[in-house]
DNA sequence: TTCCGCATTGACCAATGTGGTCAATATGGA
DNA sequence: TCCATATTGACCACATTGGTCAATGCGGAA
């Protein structure tokens, strides 16, 4: 059944859930604040509490929206049958600045809450640990590991490119926290990454 | 003048300050507790204070003490002779090593102290920022960039290399995380971190 | 043994902030 | 006009905060 939340105006919820998850991604569970909550999305007190029971509630909701729209949007679009590790994650990165464009705190709140004790519910949060998990594995287990060069071990091939990527994608989120944001600069930064991409094909592959 | 806690013994010197380096880096300096870092550094509350003025006065105490230890034993004994970039990151992972093991919250600290709004004193922060960001410019600027292949821009093949190691070097903090504690280890993590470097030069450099 | 001076303790305090409630009000459609 | 729902924010009991200070522990000198 649907909640009250859920029947709002979508630009007023994805206001609560970005404050809520922003809150909760900087402090942890015991520490967020929901008087911070309620300021950043601009709603009063009352109201927050009138669509969440209390901030566990609040908490779990979030941690099953983030988890599923991962799931859905990162993990359930990718190609698998793209067995070129290269194309692959550039494939992940432009999912990736979808999602955050529209949930600018998902990746870095979905991160804090699979470490943090304070809030466990244990089984909620094991299951979709190891669905991640796996799903994380199956995205880079059937490349095509022929493409390396001979002399080089391609698991560490396939690391360089990942750290490589990790690189380039947490460049752009840190300029883009000092930056107003307008929108993510898809276009510049997918140029710069298919330059770094030409290079490790260029290097890494036969 | 020293203060009563620069004659302190080095032991219990070390667990004051990982205490307080290790709240301030998770909570920020206005939601670290001074009752956690008593805590956590087995001593009580009045000694703290006895030590320190204020908290203020004791994060400043930390936020110099780090600078320090950063640029000499980080910056002051690099050999800066070294021109290929390869041996000269190197060096500096060993460097780190080092500090880590003594202050295993030292970096994070800092890094989260440079980004803290609410603890301003900006003169001591822009000044130390600024030597920072310098030495770390020098760190890379005088590197031989002839050794690149002649198809590849030497600026991303810098960048290649330096997420290649910082990749390292997370993965190596994360799974120390997670272990008891006994020493870093390093050689296991040089051996790995010396398998990366020959893929780097033998894909990168000429 | 006595005594002194410093190291160390933790109960205590006013102040602030917490999650959550609820009576009062705004709002918009019938 | 009226009602049902959306929304407010003052309010509450309670927890935690940074910081104090009288009381105690303790090692060495006499």
């Amino acid at each position: 059944m649907l909640s009250k939340f859920d029947v709002l105006e979508s630009e007023k919820q994805e206001r609560i859930l970005n404050a809520a998850m922003k809150e909760f991604a900087e402090k942890g569970f015991q520490h967020a604040s929901t008087n911070q909550i309620v300021a950043n999305a601009g709603i009063s007190k009352g109201l927050l509490f009138h669509y969440f029971s209390n901030k566990k509630a609040l908490y779990l909701y979030l941690y099953e929206y983030s988890t599923d729209k991962i799931l859905e949007d990162f993990f359930g679009q990718i190609d698998f049958g793209q067995n070129d590790i290269l194309l692959r994650l550039r494939e992940m990165l432009v999912i990736k600045f979808r999602l955050m464009n529209k949930y600018p705190v998902i990746f870095d709140f979905l991160m804090i809450a699979n470490r943090d004790e304070a809030a466990d519910e244990q089984d909620l949060k094991t299951r979709n640990q190891a669905i991640m998990v796996d799903s994380y594995e199956k995205l880079f287990a059937s490349i095509d590991e022929s493409l390396f060069r001979k002399d080089i071990d391609p698991g560490m091939g396939k690391q360089i490119i990942i750290w490589t990527i990790e690189g380039i994608s947490n460049q752009v989120r840190a300029q883009d926290k000092h930056k107003k944001r307008e929108e993510i600069q898809e276009e510049a930064t997918l140029a710069e990454l298919d330059a770094y991409l030409d290079i490790l094909r260029k290097t890494l592959y036969i």
